[in-house]
DNA sequence: TGTATTGTGTAAAAGGTTTTAGTAAAAGGT
DNA sequence: ACCTTTTACTAAAACCTTTTACACAATACA
């Protein structure tokens, strides 16, 4: 059955009877070429199937046409989460522009470094890691370019929002209107090996609740912090495991919204009403948040445009070397139904 | 600044004292080595930022641990729409089984032929095509394995749902219910030369309407069948075009829930009250359809499976020549709040 | 002691393309 | 009629790795 190799370049040659030279230049390089040579080659090359190796054609040029997306998570994870879904569509608007493909990759069998290596790509968006990330690092050396979104970076572009005012704001709304016991739920890693995943964003959000707590004069309780799983099912279950503790919070900050509206099922489950008993404010403003019932309050964050931004850097790194650029977007407090 | 050219795998064996040969051993087939070379090799290989290139390795192994989704429409619209959300996650979820990783391609400058020859793939799987378009059909001469989706074929293994039962129930629904005057919407392609994309699908939906007609001795009006954009926004804007042309339907199916969610904002706009004024049944069973306000009737497909068993006939047919397989997956009318 | 085996390493070929440098013929200039 | 360009095409090098076949030494076998 696969007795027959794939058709190369020379069987292409052989059949227009020119060099495979020439055959490159047909495709390439039309203009090297007599016209009706370069037809005759293209004739042959239909008539055969041909199209050149991607492989080999890389191997060259140095370009593949595809540009990575590198997160931290499973493949499965990543496209269950409504945020990638925003972020990516933020990326492939730029990549149809560009005529570029997109990759997903995540961690090769654990291993982050070993799928970075191996993926066949012209530069990475990585997200969620710092720059120094001992995985990441090796690509500096490897002259590999990339941008970070949501880390830190020094000597890449990197792509941010303000997480910490939008935390702020957050929790201030909750504190104005005399809220004084808040169940906080960050972010919690599954994947031991990534320890240090999302502490940047997840510190920065809850350094944000606790400026907060301080400018109000309330206490900060760290038993009041629960590392939650960035998930639907995550938000629920740490929700019913406080309450089943005995921790009846009248209001909750969640810093996502995946979390947050698990909270909220959570809640109904329990047979509060919200906003009633239970207020919760969630961070990200999923598209999904507008649209459920009830409307989830939550931190606006532009995804969509972090995702457009992430990849034009990465395309302006690719054609010059440009100055690494660190851009912050702003956030917003958005009040909707799940506060009153 | 790009003086220093990418590490190669010579300097590695030259740092290390061996040779190449070695260097590449030491990676691949480290019991081919002393325990001591080897620790020596991956040394060097560290200091300098080593990792073998991707391109070279594939131009031998041919193989790159890449699966390609092929869709004939932008990465925008792809990464916008929840219904391959849901695809790609089950596809995700195999691929880290797998070890593999993911790549979206999508036209390359509108052609999905060049798109398809210049993707580093070890393999597609292909959305809404046929195994014989004139923009597949070459991967077949090239011996690329691929599996269709939502596609017909015979060569090669596919996955399918039963379009026409589900279409069937939901019209049959409708009309046991009393209903006459029914707004059609099915699928526009908006890129010209695409014609026949989801030609298959939407064909095989209206059929289904259709033989429901038939059966309930309705006479079928091919003016109420609007060609729609396959968005919210399409869906949304062909009722309000209907409904300013004088139409004044009792129902709409729709063949896609995004669609059939836009159908529903549009009638909120003309004050119609669903389902009193008008029902809707849409397509797909998007997660978002049953968190809609009113939640969305529809016919649910297995997305999530579908994705699943498309990556693994692809994995299958990767690691072996199997016999093609042709999976049809059923179908399930699931009454929600926009039918009475 | 001689032979077979195992362990450790290397040279060279293969994988398929693009690019560079160059050749030969035709066209253009004076 | 001679020199310069231009046109049309090709040979060979380069891209970087893995695999195959082979070499040499050390050990095991009988």
């Amino acid at each position: 059955m696969m007795a027959t190799r794939r058709v190369t370049i020379v069987e292409v040659a052989r059949k227009a009877g020119v060099s495979p030279t020439a055959v490159s230049f047909a495709f390439n390089k039309p203009h090297r070429l007599n016209g009706d040579t370069t037809e005759r080659i293209l004739q042959a090359a239909r008539e055969l199937g041909y199209a050149p190796n991607p492989h080999a054609r890389a191997l060259l040029s140095q370009r593949i046409g595809v540009i990575g997306v590198l997160v931290p998570q499973s493949l499965y994870a990543i496209y269950a989460n409504p945020f990638f879904a925003t972020f990516l569509q933020g990326i492939g608007s730029v990549c149809d522009d560009q005529d570029l493909a997109l990759l997903t990759v995540s961690p090769l069998d654990g291993s982050l470094e070993r799928a970075i290596a191996s993926a066949p790509v012209d530069g990475f968006i990585i997200v969620g890691l710092n720059e120094h990330h001992h995985e990441v690092a090796p690509l500096h050396k490897r002259r590999v370019p990339f941008v970070i979104v949501d880390g830190d970076a020094e000597t890449v572009p990197s792509v941010n929002i303000d997480d910490e005012s939008g935390a702020y704001a957050a929790a201030a709304h909750l504190l104005a209107n005399g809220h004084r016991n808040i169940l906080i739920l960050t972010f919690e890693t599954p994947l031991e090996h990534l320890e240090d995943i999302f502490y940047g964003v997840g510190g920065r959000r809850v350094h944000g609740y606790q400026r907060a707590f301080a400018d109000y004069g309330v206490p900060w309780r760290d038993d009041r912090l629960v590392p939650t799983l960035t998930s639907f099912e995550g938000g629920e279950q740490s929700f019913l495991n406080a309450w089943e503790a005995g921790t009846r919070p009248g209001a909750v900050l969640a810093v996502s919204d995946a979390m947050a509206l698990g909270v909220v099922k959570a809640a109904a489950q329990l047979g509060l009403n919200i906003p009633r008993d239970l207020e919760v404010i969630g961070f990200d403003d999923v598209p999904l948040a507008a649209l459920t019932n009830p409307a989830l309050s939550t931190v606006h964050q532009p995804v969509y445009r972090k995702g457009e931004i992430a990849i034009e850097l990465l395309v302006a790194t690719l054609e010059a070397n440009v100055e690494p650029k660190s851009v912050v977007l702003p956030t917003e407090l958005i009040l909707r139904a799940t506060t009153r």
